[in-house]
DNA sequence: CTCTACCCATAGATAATCTATATATTCGTT
DNA sequence: AACGAATATATAGATTATCTATGGGTAGAG
């Protein structure tokens, strides 16, 4: 009995990176956007989450910042920074790529 | 400076099961196939293959039977069972589940 | 005043992959 | 005969990403 992953192994700095590609967000909102967006299929781990985040403010491709949200609670709002989006491109074309590589193993194991 | 991985994680055993629907196949030539059909966009270390193939004897999914090749080299040949066909139904259901998923975070995070 | 939704964060376990190493055989070339 | 390249299997140990579980705290609804 396989138990489904919440997520594909490797993809959540994507996520995170392209979610902020729209505005500043912070994490628990990040999270619901992805699993809104998804409809449910993709859900973010609060342990998954902040130590993602951790690692791209690490990195330097998000800065955080305190703010006040819109319903009155203290949360931090993550930005994309310019290294952010460059780093969201090479992930974006690496993704697509073995996307693409997954998809010929899977379409030429039928025929033959 | 993000070094890319040779395979998405998640999707070896998705990958040898399919891969094997073809015909009974000792492990490196799984590994080549899958380096081949890919382009060498997908690379199978041993490190990971042979790990791969006993969870997959102990799941049941293959079974294995020792062998010559066409090249005279003695070599363990895999085969799916029927378990394992029913399992690479699952999970290519998932897999695709999962990407079509992330699409749509792509997508809409890029529009709004 | 209690419950739910909102919000952050970490420790520890689990799992999958990679790196490195070891062994052995066949075949072609020198 | 010696050597190297390609073929073939396997494991130990490190690394990394994710999940589970836990802890803290605030705002607003009922």
């Amino acid at each position: 009995m396989a138990k489904k992953p919440d997520l594909l192994p490797g993809t959540l700095d994507m996520l995170i990176l392209k979610t902020l590609t729209r505005a500043p967000l912070h994490g628990y909102g990040i999270a619901l956007s992805i699993k809104r967006l998804s409809d449910d299929v993709l859900t973010v781990e609060e342990g998954s989450l902040y130590p993602a985040l951790q690692r791209l403010l690490l990195q330097g491709w998000v800065k955080a910042e305190w703010k006040m949200t819109e319903t009155n609670r203290r949360a931090r709002f993550y930005t994309l920074t310019a290294a952010g989006r460059k780093q969201l491109g090479v992930e974006l074309t690496q993704f697509e790529q073995m996307i693409a590589a997954i998809g010929r193993v899977l379409q030429d194991a039928q025929e033959a």
